[in-house]
DNA sequence: AAGACATTTCGGTTGGTACCGAACCGTCCC
DNA sequence: GGGACGGTTCGGTACCAACCGAAATGTCTT
């Protein structure tokens, strides 16, 4: 990655650049048109900051047709953006539109490769009240029992990756200022709600969107129930 | 702290300021003489970056007759810049003292408020055989019985700081690339191995030393060798 | 009261870099 | 093949901020 601590935070500490880090932090690639608009810049400007994210390694390129696709170079830069995010105050909204979004933002969105928001955290709960977890002071860890609750309900927790991840890890909402599971266990879930049906992905934004039948799903597998209606 | 990311992501990316705060992760406090010593660069100037520091909330300043003396402003700092640390190699030695100084840094030193280096590493390697934590997968994490286990030894967990902090936090080791133990627990340790005299920190440096009456203490209380001679 | 010392403030120079528009290179589509 | 489109490269401008030395401020010592 960057040389040295100051090379890897003078990258981020452009707001263009940090801008189309942030942008990517939902885990899918977006073309480098996206990213500038995503930055508030020129093409060209845009171009220049891409390939010095790139060199510096936080991320990496694919190149298909006439369009170039950047992604995170990995989970461990994702965490990188989310925790220097966490430790930030959110910019204030302005318009309505943009504050709809910003609602549909806060309630579930995708975190690299697990869920975030309020129904992240809530599930997060969730799953302490059922021993599936424990919370050490705002810190998320597996009991010997989590491997066979997630079993149970037919998620395997080894599919997901290669086994140098840890299990759980616990990752500071920024919005809610509560943990929500990241690690194996969060990916996981993740694959798995998504796969099922329970929530799907809003095209072109981190926001995912809990249906009806998501919500059955969370109250019948964990327990979880969802108060309110949910942003549209 | 930071009104954003990138703001905050700036202050960290001048090689100057990031030296000072590197310098301060120690958790002592350093003058602005000193601080510009570690950021190679006129008092005038580092003045400046110090300001700059305070106005973004990573620094705290109290004055002192006619000396500044300046600090992280809190834990979560050093945690910050110790994780931007772990993500970054090491630059290469040059010069013999300058050697021998990185070798007392690598085996024994503190992270703000716990110990870090080989010592600390082999440490959690010795409680995880105790069965005072578990590692999973490279993350540490508490067991129900981690909390008696201390208090058999005289550590009292709560002493340390206000209950919000997690009892066992995992910090990767970036000169060994293993996790050693941080968190409430972390800052106990430290402050019962100094306070029982079995390490003692070096003068003008983050690197601790850990002596013969230590040596031991660590033997019979975690059952942890050290094997080899330690440099002095 | 005067001198030494630590630090900050001020003025001025400089280099780096963020930025854009225009030109250039590929790919896709008609 | 020719046009439209996405992306990068190039040239040039402008601004910011890092830097230093000198002067100013304040504190401690004698």
């Amino acid at each position: 990655m960057g040389a040295d601590l100051a090379s890897l935070s003078r990258l981020l500490g452009e707001p263009a650049r940090a801008e189309m880090c942030v942008a990517l932090v939902g885990g899918q690639a977006l073309s480098a048109g996206e990213l500038a608009r995503a930055g508030g810049v020129a093409p060209s400007t845009a171009s220049e900051h891409l390939s010095l994210l790139v060199a510096g390694g936080l991320l990496s390129v694919v190149t298909q047709g006439r369009h170039r696709y950047y992604r995170l170079a990995g989970p461990e830069v994702g965490d990188l953006v989310e925790y220097l995010a966490s430790r930030t105050a959110p910019l204030p909204a302005r318009g309505l539109s943009e504050d709809r979004r910003r609602a549909q933002l806060r309630v579930a969105r995708t975190c690299y490769d697990h869920l975030a928001g309020v129904v992240a955290v809530s599930l997060a709960e969730a799953l302490v009240a059922a021993a599936a977890l424990t919370d050490d002071d705002g810190a998320l860890h597996p009991t010997p029992t989590t491997e066979t609750f997630f079993a149970e309900r037919g998620i395997d927790l080894g599919a997901t990756n290669g086994n140098k991840r840890p299990l759980v890890r616990s990752c500071l909402d920024w919005t809610e200022r509560r943990p929500h599971v990241a690690g194996r266990v969060g990916a996981a879930l993740l694959q798995h709600l998504l796969g099922s049906g329970a929530i799907a992905r809003r095209p072109g934004t981190r926001a995912v969107q809990l249906n009806r039948a998501g919500k059955s799903y969370l109250s019948e597998a964990f327990g979880l129930v969802i108060a309110g209606e949910l942003p549209s």
